[in-house]
DNA sequence: TATATCTGTTCCCGCCTGGGGAACGTGTCT
DNA sequence: AGACACGTTCCCCAGGCGGGAACAGATATA
Protein backbone atom coordinates (compact mmCIF):
# COMPACT_ATOMS: atom_id res chain seq x y z
CA UNK A 1 0.00 0.00 0.00
CA UNK A 2 2.48 2.34 0.82
CA UNK A 3 6.12 1.58 -1.09
CA UNK A 4 6.46 5.16 -1.64
CA UNK A 5 9.71 6.35 -0.38
CA UNK A 6 8.86 7.69 3.83
CA UNK A 7 8.98 10.49 4.65
CA UNK A 8 10.68 11.38 7.88
CA UNK A 9 8.39 9.86 10.69
CA UNK A 10 8.09 12.31 14.00
CA UNK A 11 5.59 11.07 15.66
CA UNK A 12 2.33 9.92 14.14
CA UNK A 13 -0.98 9.58 15.58
CA UNK A 14 -2.62 6.22 15.93
CA UNK A 15 -6.64 6.75 15.83
CA UNK A 16 -5.59 9.47 13.27
CA UNK A 17 -4.11 7.16 10.72
CA UNK A 18 -7.08 4.95 11.56
CA UNK A 19 -9.60 7.48 10.86
CA UNK A 20 -7.78 7.71 6.99
CA UNK A 21 -7.98 4.47 6.72
CA UNK A 22 -11.66 4.09 6.61
CA UNK A 23 -11.94 7.49 4.76
CA UNK A 24 -9.55 5.90 1.82
CA UNK A 25 -11.46 2.58 2.49
CA UNK A 26 -14.98 4.68 1.59
CA UNK A 27 -13.10 6.13 -0.80
CA UNK A 28 -12.37 3.08 -2.79
CA UNK A 29 -15.60 1.39 -2.04
CA UNK A 30 -18.62 3.27 -0.71
CA UNK A 31 -21.45 1.47 0.75
CA UNK A 32 -19.77 -0.34 3.21
CA UNK A 33 -20.75 -0.61 7.11
CA UNK A 34 -19.07 -1.33 10.59
CA UNK A 35 -18.05 -5.40 9.87
CA UNK A 36 -17.01 -4.62 6.91
CA UNK A 37 -14.60 -2.08 7.63
CA UNK A 38 -13.31 -3.95 10.88
CA UNK A 39 -12.09 -6.93 9.18
CA UNK A 40 -10.85 -5.03 6.03
CA UNK A 41 -8.81 -2.57 8.31
CA UNK A 42 -7.95 -5.41 11.13
CA UNK A 43 -9.48 -3.69 13.56
CA UNK A 44 -12.54 -4.47 15.84
CA UNK A 45 -16.08 -3.77 15.20
CA UNK A 46 -16.26 -1.40 18.27
CA UNK A 47 -13.13 0.48 17.57
CA UNK A 48 -14.50 0.94 13.79
CA UNK A 49 -17.57 1.95 14.99
CA UNK A 50 -16.42 5.18 17.56
CA UNK A 51 -14.55 5.58 14.72
CA UNK A 52 -17.76 6.15 12.19
CA UNK A 53 -19.40 7.94 14.90
CA UNK A 54 -17.06 10.44 14.91
CA UNK A 55 -16.73 11.18 11.58
CA UNK A 56 -20.24 11.21 11.07
CA UNK A 57 -20.43 13.66 13.74
CA UNK A 58 -18.18 15.53 11.66
CA UNK A 59 -20.04 15.36 8.48
CA UNK A 60 -17.24 13.72 6.60
CA UNK A 61 -18.95 10.47 6.36
CA UNK A 62 -22.93 9.67 5.75
CA UNK A 63 -24.96 6.96 6.72
CA UNK A 64 -26.98 5.73 3.61
CA UNK A 65 -28.78 2.44 3.40
CA UNK A 66 -27.24 0.46 5.63
CA UNK A 67 -23.54 1.73 4.92
CA UNK A 68 -21.42 4.54 5.13
CA UNK A 69 -20.24 6.68 2.20
CA UNK A 70 -18.18 9.64 2.16
CA UNK A 71 -20.16 13.37 2.55
CA UNK A 72 -20.52 15.94 0.14
CA UNK A 73 -18.25 18.54 2.69
CA UNK A 74 -15.42 17.57 0.67
CA UNK A 75 -16.93 19.04 -2.22
CA UNK A 76 -16.75 22.22 0.01
CA UNK A 77 -12.91 21.63 0.96
CA UNK A 78 -11.92 21.07 -2.40
CA UNK A 79 -13.41 24.55 -3.65
CA UNK A 80 -11.22 25.72 -0.59
CA UNK A 81 -8.49 24.17 -2.06
CA UNK A 82 -8.61 25.36 -5.61
CA UNK A 83 -9.02 28.39 -4.55
CA UNK A 84 -5.73 28.51 -2.02
CA UNK A 85 -4.11 27.47 -5.19
CA UNK A 86 -3.80 30.21 -6.90
CA UNK A 87 -6.31 31.77 -9.68
CA UNK A 88 -8.18 28.65 -10.48
CA UNK A 89 -10.80 30.25 -12.54
CA UNK A 90 -8.91 31.11 -15.18
CA UNK A 91 -7.08 28.33 -15.31
CA UNK A 92 -10.14 26.38 -15.79
CA UNK A 93 -11.22 28.14 -18.33
CA UNK A 94 -8.13 28.29 -20.40
CA UNK A 95 -7.98 24.59 -20.21
CA UNK A 96 -11.73 23.96 -21.17
CA UNK A 97 -11.22 26.36 -24.25
CA UNK A 98 -7.97 24.82 -25.72
CA UNK A 99 -9.81 21.33 -24.90
CA UNK A 100 -12.61 22.61 -27.27
CA UNK A 101 -10.68 23.95 -29.49
CA UNK A 102 -8.00 21.22 -29.73
CA UNK A 103 -10.50 18.14 -29.01
CA UNK A 104 -7.95 16.37 -27.42
CA UNK A 105 -7.26 16.26 -23.73
CA UNK A 106 -5.54 19.41 -21.65
CA UNK A 107 -4.61 19.16 -18.18
CA UNK A 108 -3.20 21.42 -15.53
CA UNK A 109 -0.70 20.16 -12.88
CA UNK A 110 1.04 21.57 -10.05
CA UNK A 111 4.20 20.12 -7.78
CA UNK A 112 3.35 18.50 -5.06
CA UNK A 113 5.37 16.22 -2.71
CA UNK A 114 7.59 15.54 -5.40
CA UNK A 115 5.09 14.51 -7.64
CA UNK A 116 2.41 16.43 -10.32
CA UNK A 117 -1.04 16.38 -9.50
CA UNK A 118 -3.40 17.57 -11.99
CA UNK A 119 -5.88 20.70 -10.87
CA UNK A 120 -7.58 20.71 -13.70
CA UNK A 121 -8.95 18.33 -16.73
CA UNK A 122 -10.60 19.23 -19.52
CA UNK A 123 -11.04 16.52 -22.94
CA UNK A 124 -11.94 17.47 -25.86
CA UNK A 125 -14.86 15.33 -28.48
CA UNK A 126 -12.25 12.99 -29.58
CA UNK A 127 -9.88 12.85 -26.52
CA UNK A 128 -8.64 9.25 -25.49
CA UNK A 129 -9.40 7.99 -22.20
CA UNK A 130 -6.54 7.96 -19.93
CA UNK A 131 -6.33 7.20 -16.33
CA UNK A 132 -4.94 10.42 -15.10
CA UNK A 133 -7.86 12.13 -13.03
CA UNK A 134 -7.93 15.44 -11.04
CA UNK A 135 -6.08 15.32 -7.52
CA UNK A 136 -4.11 11.68 -8.30
CA UNK A 137 -0.48 11.97 -8.69
CA UNK A 138 1.92 10.98 -10.92
CA UNK A 139 5.84 10.65 -11.13
CA UNK A 140 7.50 13.72 -12.60
CA UNK A 141 10.11 11.99 -14.75
CA UNK A 142 8.08 10.06 -16.82
CA UNK A 143 5.17 13.14 -18.09
CA UNK A 144 5.29 16.31 -19.59
CA UNK A 145 3.70 18.41 -17.26
CA UNK A 146 6.13 16.68 -14.31
CA UNK A 147 9.33 17.64 -16.23
CA UNK A 148 7.96 21.02 -17.59
CA UNK A 149 7.44 22.18 -13.88
CA UNK A 150 10.58 20.38 -12.69
CA UNK A 151 12.43 22.16 -15.17
CA UNK A 152 11.48 25.85 -13.63
CA UNK A 153 11.60 25.04 -10.14
CA UNK A 154 14.76 26.08 -7.99
CA UNK A 155 18.04 24.62 -8.49
CA UNK A 156 17.86 23.34 -4.94
CA UNK A 157 14.31 21.97 -4.97
CA UNK A 158 15.11 20.07 -8.02
CA UNK A 159 17.80 18.46 -6.25
CA UNK A 160 15.99 17.37 -3.52
CA UNK A 161 13.41 15.73 -5.61
CA UNK A 162 15.25 14.44 -8.08
CA UNK A 163 17.17 12.67 -5.19
CA UNK A 164 14.03 11.21 -3.26
CA UNK A 165 13.32 9.70 -6.87
CA UNK A 166 12.69 6.14 -8.11
CA UNK A 167 13.02 5.85 -11.50
CA UNK A 168 10.52 3.08 -12.35
CA UNK A 169 10.68 2.44 -16.67
CA UNK A 170 7.03 2.94 -17.34
CA UNK A 171 7.68 1.99 -21.47
CA UNK A 172 10.99 1.95 -23.50
CA UNK A 173 10.95 5.31 -23.51
CA UNK A 174 10.95 6.41 -19.86
CA UNK A 175 13.87 8.27 -18.41
CA UNK A 176 15.80 6.34 -15.89
CA UNK A 177 18.49 8.06 -14.30
CA UNK A 178 19.50 11.31 -12.98
CA UNK A 179 21.97 12.51 -16.11
CA UNK A 180 19.26 11.37 -18.45
CA UNK A 181 16.57 13.92 -16.31
CA UNK A 182 18.63 16.47 -16.06
CA UNK A 183 19.59 16.68 -20.13
CA UNK A 184 16.03 16.93 -20.48
CA UNK A 185 15.37 19.26 -18.35
CA UNK A 186 17.97 21.54 -19.81
CA UNK A 187 16.38 20.98 -23.05
CA UNK A 188 13.21 22.17 -21.70
CA UNK A 189 14.30 25.78 -20.52
CA UNK A 190 15.92 26.38 -23.77
CA UNK A 191 13.18 25.54 -25.93
CA UNK A 192 10.40 26.64 -23.29
CA UNK A 193 8.34 23.57 -23.66
CA UNK A 194 8.42 19.88 -22.51
CA UNK A 195 7.71 16.32 -24.70
CA UNK A 196 6.56 13.33 -23.70
CA UNK A 197 6.79 10.56 -26.20
CA UNK A 198 5.77 7.57 -25.29
CA UNK A 199 7.33 7.79 -22.14
CA UNK A 200 4.34 7.55 -19.36
CA UNK A 201 1.62 5.52 -21.50
CA UNK A 202 2.37 3.57 -24.91
CA UNK A 203 0.80 5.27 -27.72
CA UNK A 204 0.32 8.96 -26.22
CA UNK A 205 2.17 11.89 -27.01
CA UNK A 206 1.93 15.44 -24.78
CA UNK A 207 3.65 18.98 -25.07
CA UNK A 208 3.45 21.06 -22.30
CA UNK A 209 4.30 24.79 -21.41
CA UNK A 210 5.39 25.92 -18.22
CA UNK A 211 2.77 28.89 -16.19
CA UNK A 212 5.08 31.07 -13.98
CA UNK A 213 4.39 33.97 -12.21
CA UNK A 214 7.46 36.17 -12.36
CA UNK A 215 10.00 33.48 -11.61
CA UNK A 216 8.46 31.10 -9.71
CA UNK A 217 6.70 28.65 -11.39
CA UNK A 218 3.20 27.70 -10.47
CA UNK A 219 2.60 24.43 -12.78
CA UNK A 220 2.33 23.65 -16.36
CA UNK A 221 -0.50 23.13 -18.77
CA UNK A 222 -0.30 19.86 -21.35
CA UNK A 223 -2.28 18.61 -24.07
CA UNK A 224 -2.20 14.80 -24.55
CA UNK A 225 -2.99 12.73 -27.60
CA UNK A 226 -2.19 9.67 -29.39
CA UNK A 227 0.85 9.34 -31.47
CA UNK A 228 -1.21 8.73 -34.65
CA UNK A 229 -2.57 12.29 -34.26
CA UNK A 230 0.43 13.41 -32.17
CA UNK A 231 2.97 13.83 -35.02
CA UNK A 232 6.74 15.03 -34.27
CA UNK A 233 6.34 17.80 -36.48
CA UNK A 234 3.01 18.60 -34.85
CA UNK A 235 4.20 18.12 -31.19
CA UNK A 236 7.25 20.99 -31.56
CA UNK A 237 4.89 23.00 -34.25
CA UNK A 238 1.33 23.75 -33.48
CA UNK A 239 0.75 22.15 -30.45
CA UNK A 240 3.35 23.38 -29.04
CA UNK A 241 2.19 26.99 -29.92
CA UNK A 242 -0.73 26.27 -28.47
CA UNK A 243 -0.02 25.23 -25.08
CA UNK A 244 2.42 27.96 -24.98
CA UNK A 245 -0.11 30.83 -25.85
CA UNK A 246 -2.53 29.10 -22.86
CA UNK A 247 0.19 29.44 -20.46
CA UNK A 248 0.63 32.85 -21.43
CA UNK A 249 -2.94 34.26 -21.11
CA UNK A 250 -2.78 32.30 -17.72
CA UNK A 251 0.19 33.91 -16.77
CA UNK A 252 -1.07 37.57 -17.69
CA UNK A 253 -4.47 37.16 -16.06
CA UNK A 254 -2.57 35.78 -12.92
CA UNK A 255 0.23 38.28 -12.86
CA UNK A 256 -2.07 40.87 -11.07
CA UNK A 257 -4.02 38.65 -8.35
CA UNK B 1 -19.29 26.51 16.66
CA UNK B 2 -21.98 24.27 16.56
CA UNK B 3 -25.31 25.40 17.58
CA UNK B 4 -26.93 22.58 15.19
CA UNK B 5 -29.10 20.01 17.27
CA UNK B 6 -26.42 17.47 18.15
CA UNK B 7 -26.69 14.01 16.53
CA UNK B 8 -26.41 11.19 18.97
CA UNK B 9 -23.01 11.42 20.58
CA UNK B 10 -21.97 8.02 21.14
CA UNK B 11 -18.41 7.71 21.74
CA UNK B 12 -16.60 10.46 19.97
CA UNK B 13 -12.41 9.72 19.20
CA UNK B 14 -10.75 13.35 20.44
CA UNK B 15 -7.96 12.86 18.39
CA UNK B 16 -9.56 12.85 15.29
CA UNK B 17 -11.61 15.61 16.09
CA UNK B 18 -8.92 17.18 17.22
CA UNK B 19 -7.25 16.22 13.96
CA UNK B 20 -10.32 17.45 11.68
CA UNK B 21 -10.41 21.00 13.68
CA UNK B 22 -7.05 21.91 12.21
CA UNK B 23 -8.46 20.27 8.99
CA UNK B 24 -11.34 22.64 9.48
CA UNK B 25 -9.16 25.51 10.30
CA UNK B 26 -6.30 25.08 7.63
CA UNK B 27 -9.54 25.12 5.27
CA UNK B 28 -10.70 28.57 6.29
CA UNK B 29 -6.95 30.10 6.84
CA UNK B 30 -4.44 28.56 4.81
CA UNK B 31 -0.64 29.30 5.88
CA UNK B 32 -0.94 29.36 9.25
CA UNK B 33 1.87 27.10 11.34
CA UNK B 34 2.34 25.29 14.27
CA UNK B 35 1.88 27.76 17.14
CA UNK B 36 -0.90 29.71 15.64
CA UNK B 37 -2.95 26.61 15.19
CA UNK B 38 -2.01 25.65 18.54
CA UNK B 39 -3.40 28.98 19.97
CA UNK B 40 -5.94 28.70 17.92
CA UNK B 41 -7.39 25.57 18.96
CA UNK B 42 -6.32 25.33 22.43
CA UNK B 43 -3.63 23.28 22.12
CA UNK B 44 -0.28 22.71 23.10
CA UNK B 45 2.59 23.18 20.22
CA UNK B 46 3.46 19.30 20.46
CA UNK B 47 0.21 17.89 20.07
CA UNK B 48 0.06 20.31 17.13
CA UNK B 49 3.16 19.23 16.00
CA UNK B 50 2.46 15.44 15.77
CA UNK B 51 -1.07 16.18 14.07
CA UNK B 52 0.67 17.98 11.89
CA UNK B 53 2.93 15.34 10.63
CA UNK B 54 0.46 12.32 10.70
CA UNK B 55 -1.61 14.66 8.55
CA UNK B 56 1.23 15.67 6.04
CA UNK B 57 2.02 11.81 5.80
CA UNK B 58 -1.39 11.43 4.84
CA UNK B 59 -0.72 13.79 1.96
CA UNK B 60 -3.89 15.37 3.39
CA UNK B 61 -2.00 18.82 4.08
CA UNK B 62 1.31 20.03 2.74
CA UNK B 63 4.12 22.24 3.90
CA UNK B 64 4.16 25.36 2.07
CA UNK B 65 6.77 28.05 2.78
CA UNK B 66 6.44 28.58 6.41
CA UNK B 67 2.99 27.17 7.23
CA UNK B 68 0.65 24.36 6.57
CA UNK B 69 -2.30 24.35 3.21
CA UNK B 70 -4.74 21.48 2.32
CA UNK B 71 -3.44 19.18 0.05
CA UNK B 72 -4.64 18.44 -3.59
CA UNK B 73 -5.64 15.40 -2.42
CA UNK B 74 -9.06 16.37 -1.57
CA UNK B 75 -9.74 17.24 -5.65
CA UNK B 76 -9.27 13.53 -5.78
CA UNK B 77 -11.37 12.49 -2.87
CA UNK B 78 -14.25 15.04 -3.99
CA UNK B 79 -14.22 13.30 -7.31
CA UNK B 80 -14.74 10.21 -5.91
CA UNK B 81 -17.34 11.35 -4.02
CA UNK B 82 -19.17 13.06 -6.92
CA UNK B 83 -19.05 9.73 -8.96
CA UNK B 84 -20.94 8.09 -5.50
CA UNK B 85 -23.44 10.18 -5.59
CA UNK B 86 -24.88 9.61 -9.31
CA UNK B 87 -24.29 10.41 -12.88
CA UNK B 88 -22.80 13.67 -12.30
CA UNK B 89 -21.82 14.31 -16.03
CA UNK B 90 -25.10 14.56 -16.57
CA UNK B 91 -26.06 17.05 -13.66
CA UNK B 92 -23.00 19.02 -15.23
CA UNK B 93 -23.61 19.89 -18.21
CA UNK B 94 -27.56 19.99 -17.53
CA UNK B 95 -26.81 23.14 -15.21
CA UNK B 96 -23.65 24.37 -16.94
CA UNK B 97 -26.46 24.55 -20.73
CA UNK B 98 -29.21 26.36 -18.64
CA UNK B 99 -27.06 28.83 -17.06
CA UNK B 100 -25.94 29.52 -20.75
CA UNK B 101 -29.11 29.77 -22.22
CA UNK B 102 -30.42 31.88 -18.98
CA UNK B 103 -27.51 34.04 -18.07
CA UNK B 104 -28.50 33.52 -14.58
CA UNK B 105 -27.94 30.92 -11.87
CA UNK B 106 -28.30 27.11 -11.97
CA UNK B 107 -27.62 24.79 -8.99
CA UNK B 108 -28.13 21.10 -8.36
CA UNK B 109 -28.81 20.09 -5.21
CA UNK B 110 -29.31 16.56 -2.99
CA UNK B 111 -30.49 16.19 0.43
CA UNK B 112 -27.43 15.31 3.17
CA UNK B 113 -28.19 15.15 6.94
CA UNK B 114 -31.59 17.01 6.74
CA UNK B 115 -29.95 20.04 4.62
CA UNK B 116 -29.92 21.07 1.32
CA UNK B 117 -25.94 20.50 -0.02
CA UNK B 118 -25.08 21.75 -3.35
CA UNK B 119 -23.00 19.33 -6.01
CA UNK B 120 -22.86 21.77 -9.05
CA UNK B 121 -23.44 25.30 -9.26
CA UNK B 122 -22.75 27.50 -12.53
CA UNK B 123 -23.75 31.20 -13.34
CA UNK B 124 -24.37 32.46 -16.27
CA UNK B 125 -23.62 35.91 -17.78
CA UNK B 126 -25.67 38.27 -15.86
CA UNK B 127 -25.69 36.10 -12.79
CA UNK B 128 -26.01 37.51 -9.14
CA UNK B 129 -23.31 36.83 -6.70
CA UNK B 130 -24.58 34.72 -3.69
CA UNK B 131 -23.16 33.04 -1.29
CA UNK B 132 -24.01 29.39 -1.74
CA UNK B 133 -20.88 27.28 -2.49
CA UNK B 134 -20.75 24.23 -4.02
CA UNK B 135 -20.41 21.74 -1.42
CA UNK B 136 -21.85 23.78 1.50
CA UNK B 137 -25.15 23.43 3.03
CA UNK B 138 -28.58 25.67 3.55
CA UNK B 139 -31.39 24.99 5.24
CA UNK B 140 -34.13 23.00 3.19
CA UNK B 141 -37.20 24.98 4.47
CA UNK B 142 -36.05 28.97 3.16
CA UNK B 143 -34.85 27.69 -0.20
CA UNK B 144 -36.96 25.92 -3.31
CA UNK B 145 -34.08 23.55 -3.94
CA UNK B 146 -34.76 22.48 -0.23
CA UNK B 147 -38.38 22.13 -0.23
CA UNK B 148 -38.66 20.41 -3.86
CA UNK B 149 -36.33 18.02 -2.44
CA UNK B 150 -38.19 17.46 1.01
CA UNK B 151 -41.60 17.53 -1.17
CA UNK B 152 -40.47 14.29 -2.59
CA UNK B 153 -38.82 12.35 0.19
CA UNK B 154 -40.26 9.36 1.94
CA UNK B 155 -43.23 10.57 4.48
CA UNK B 156 -41.36 9.29 7.49
CA UNK B 157 -38.18 10.94 5.98
CA UNK B 158 -40.19 13.94 6.04
CA UNK B 159 -41.38 13.99 9.49
CA UNK B 160 -37.95 12.63 10.80
CA UNK B 161 -36.08 15.97 9.17
CA UNK B 162 -39.38 18.51 10.09
CA UNK B 163 -38.67 17.15 13.68
CA UNK B 164 -35.33 18.39 13.67
CA UNK B 165 -35.77 21.49 12.44
CA UNK B 166 -35.00 25.12 13.65
CA UNK B 167 -36.92 27.28 11.56
CA UNK B 168 -34.70 30.63 11.48
CA UNK B 169 -36.59 33.68 10.13
CA UNK B 170 -34.15 34.87 6.94
CA UNK B 171 -36.67 36.92 5.65
CA UNK B 172 -39.89 38.35 5.79
CA UNK B 173 -41.10 35.16 4.19
CA UNK B 174 -39.40 32.76 5.89
CA UNK B 175 -41.66 29.88 6.41
CA UNK B 176 -41.61 29.87 10.34
CA UNK B 177 -43.27 26.39 11.29
CA UNK B 178 -44.70 23.02 10.44
CA UNK B 179 -47.83 23.67 9.29
CA UNK B 180 -46.98 26.58 6.72
CA UNK B 181 -44.59 23.92 5.46
CA UNK B 182 -46.56 20.87 4.91
CA UNK B 183 -48.53 23.19 3.29
CA UNK B 184 -46.02 24.26 0.63
CA UNK B 185 -44.54 20.76 0.36
CA UNK B 186 -48.17 19.91 -1.17
CA UNK B 187 -48.68 22.64 -3.34
CA UNK B 188 -45.12 21.79 -4.72
CA UNK B 189 -46.20 18.27 -5.31
CA UNK B 190 -49.11 19.35 -7.27
CA UNK B 191 -47.44 22.05 -9.52
CA UNK B 192 -44.26 19.86 -9.94
CA UNK B 193 -41.72 22.68 -8.80
CA UNK B 194 -41.12 24.31 -5.87
CA UNK B 195 -40.60 28.78 -5.60
CA UNK B 196 -38.58 30.34 -3.24
CA UNK B 197 -39.96 33.98 -2.78
CA UNK B 198 -37.76 35.82 -1.46
CA UNK B 199 -37.56 33.52 1.69
CA UNK B 200 -33.79 32.76 1.84
CA UNK B 201 -32.58 36.44 0.84
CA UNK B 202 -34.28 39.68 -0.05
CA UNK B 203 -34.46 40.44 -3.28
CA UNK B 204 -33.82 36.51 -4.90
CA UNK B 205 -36.02 34.30 -6.19
CA UNK B 206 -35.88 30.54 -7.29
CA UNK B 207 -37.91 28.01 -9.41
CA UNK B 208 -36.78 24.52 -9.05
CA UNK B 209 -37.98 21.16 -10.37
CA UNK B 210 -37.09 17.91 -8.76
CA UNK B 211 -34.44 15.33 -10.48
CA UNK B 212 -36.24 11.57 -9.06
CA UNK B 213 -34.91 7.79 -10.09
CA UNK B 214 -38.03 6.29 -10.35
CA UNK B 215 -39.48 6.82 -6.87
CA UNK B 216 -37.05 8.36 -4.95
CA UNK B 217 -35.67 11.47 -5.67
CA UNK B 218 -32.14 12.17 -6.08
CA UNK B 219 -31.56 16.01 -6.10
CA UNK B 220 -34.00 19.15 -7.30
CA UNK B 221 -32.46 21.82 -10.27
CA UNK B 222 -32.89 25.35 -9.41
CA UNK B 223 -32.91 28.94 -10.99
CA UNK B 224 -32.07 32.00 -9.07
CA UNK B 225 -32.01 35.37 -9.82
CA UNK B 226 -32.93 39.31 -8.73
CA UNK B 227 -36.58 39.70 -7.94
CA UNK B 228 -37.10 42.52 -10.67
CA UNK B 229 -36.17 39.60 -13.72
CA UNK B 230 -38.31 37.20 -12.17
CA UNK B 231 -41.56 38.09 -12.33
CA UNK B 232 -44.47 36.18 -10.97
CA UNK B 233 -45.44 35.68 -14.13
CA UNK B 234 -42.19 34.54 -15.60
CA UNK B 235 -41.31 32.07 -12.62
CA UNK B 236 -44.47 30.39 -13.01
CA UNK B 237 -44.21 30.36 -16.70
CA UNK B 238 -41.34 30.25 -18.49
CA UNK B 239 -38.43 29.78 -15.56
CA UNK B 240 -40.56 26.78 -14.17
CA UNK B 241 -40.77 24.95 -17.42
CA UNK B 242 -36.78 25.16 -17.87
CA UNK B 243 -35.87 23.79 -14.99
CA UNK B 244 -38.81 20.61 -15.18
CA UNK B 245 -37.19 20.13 -18.67
CA UNK B 246 -34.07 20.26 -17.51
CA UNK B 247 -34.86 17.60 -14.44
CA UNK B 248 -35.98 15.83 -17.25
CA UNK B 249 -33.43 15.66 -18.92
CA UNK B 250 -31.58 14.62 -16.21
CA UNK B 251 -33.94 11.90 -15.00
CA UNK B 252 -33.83 10.52 -18.79
CA UNK B 253 -30.11 9.87 -18.81
CA UNK B 254 -29.91 8.64 -15.38
CA UNK B 255 -32.43 5.85 -15.74
CA UNK B 256 -30.34 3.88 -16.88
CA UNK B 257 -27.64 3.59 -14.89
C1' DT C 1 -42.24 -20.59 15.70
C1' DA C 2 -37.87 -21.63 16.89
C1' DT C 3 -32.97 -21.58 15.71
C1' DA C 4 -29.10 -19.78 13.57
C1' DT C 5 -26.53 -16.12 11.76
C1' DC C 6 -25.90 -12.16 10.08
C1' DT C 7 -25.92 -7.18 11.14
C1' DG C 8 -24.90 -2.77 14.45
C1' DT C 9 -24.50 -1.32 19.28
C1' DT C 10 -22.97 -1.06 24.11
C1' DC C 11 -20.29 -2.03 27.99
C1' DC C 12 -16.19 -2.40 30.50
C1' DC C 13 -11.33 -3.21 31.31
C1' DG C 14 -6.33 -2.45 31.01
C1' DC C 15 -2.58 -1.09 28.19
C1' DC C 16 -0.39 2.29 25.82
C1' DT C 17 -0.82 6.30 23.35
C1' DG C 18 -1.44 10.77 22.86
C1' DG C 19 -1.59 15.43 25.05
C1' DG C 20 1.07 18.73 27.66
C1' DG C 21 4.95 20.95 29.76
C1' DA C 22 9.52 22.25 29.29
C1' DA C 23 13.88 22.19 27.19
C1' DC C 24 16.31 22.66 22.92
C1' DG C 25 17.84 24.35 18.29
C1' DT C 26 17.49 27.81 14.85
C1' DG C 27 16.60 31.99 12.55
C1' DT C 28 15.26 36.87 12.59
C1' DC C 29 14.59 41.00 14.35
C1' DT C 30 16.34 44.95 17.48
C1' DA D 1 24.62 39.98 21.97
C1' DG D 2 20.43 39.76 23.43
C1' DA D 3 15.59 38.88 22.97
C1' DC D 4 11.95 36.73 20.91
C1' DA D 5 9.86 34.45 17.48
C1' DC D 6 9.48 29.97 15.28
C1' DG D 7 9.46 24.59 14.89
C1' DT D 8 11.22 20.40 17.02
C1' DT D 9 12.23 16.90 20.54
C1' DC D 10 11.99 14.69 24.85
C1' DC D 11 9.71 12.59 28.57
C1' DC D 12 6.01 11.71 31.80
C1' DC D 13 1.65 10.12 33.39
C1' DA D 14 -3.28 10.06 33.13
C1' DG D 15 -7.09 8.80 30.72
C1' DG D 16 -8.54 7.70 26.19
C1' DC D 17 -8.83 4.32 22.96
C1' DG D 18 -8.66 -0.29 21.08
C1' DG D 19 -10.43 -4.79 21.81
C1' DG D 20 -13.10 -8.59 23.52
C1' DA D 21 -17.45 -10.08 24.66
C1' DA D 22 -22.10 -9.60 25.56
C1' DC D 23 -26.37 -7.61 23.77
C1' DA D 24 -29.99 -6.33 20.50
C1' DG D 25 -32.42 -6.41 16.17
C1' DA D 26 -33.15 -7.99 11.49
C1' DT D 27 -33.19 -11.50 8.11
C1' DA D 28 -32.74 -16.08 6.66
C1' DT D 29 -33.34 -21.21 7.12
C1' DA D 30 -35.74 -25.07 8.71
Amino acid sequence: MSPQPNKRPGRTIRSVQIAFNIIDLLQEEAGIGVTRIADELGHSKSTVHSHLRTLEERRVIVREGDGYRLGLRFLDVASHVRDQIGNFDIVQKEVDSLAEETGEIVQFGVEEYGKVSYLHKAQGEHAVETLSRVGTQQPMYSTSLGKTILAYLPPERIEEIAAAMEYEPKTANTITGPEELFEELEAIRERGYGIDDEENINGLRCVSAPVKNDETILGAISITGPSSRFTEDRLHGELADYVQSAANVIELNTKFS
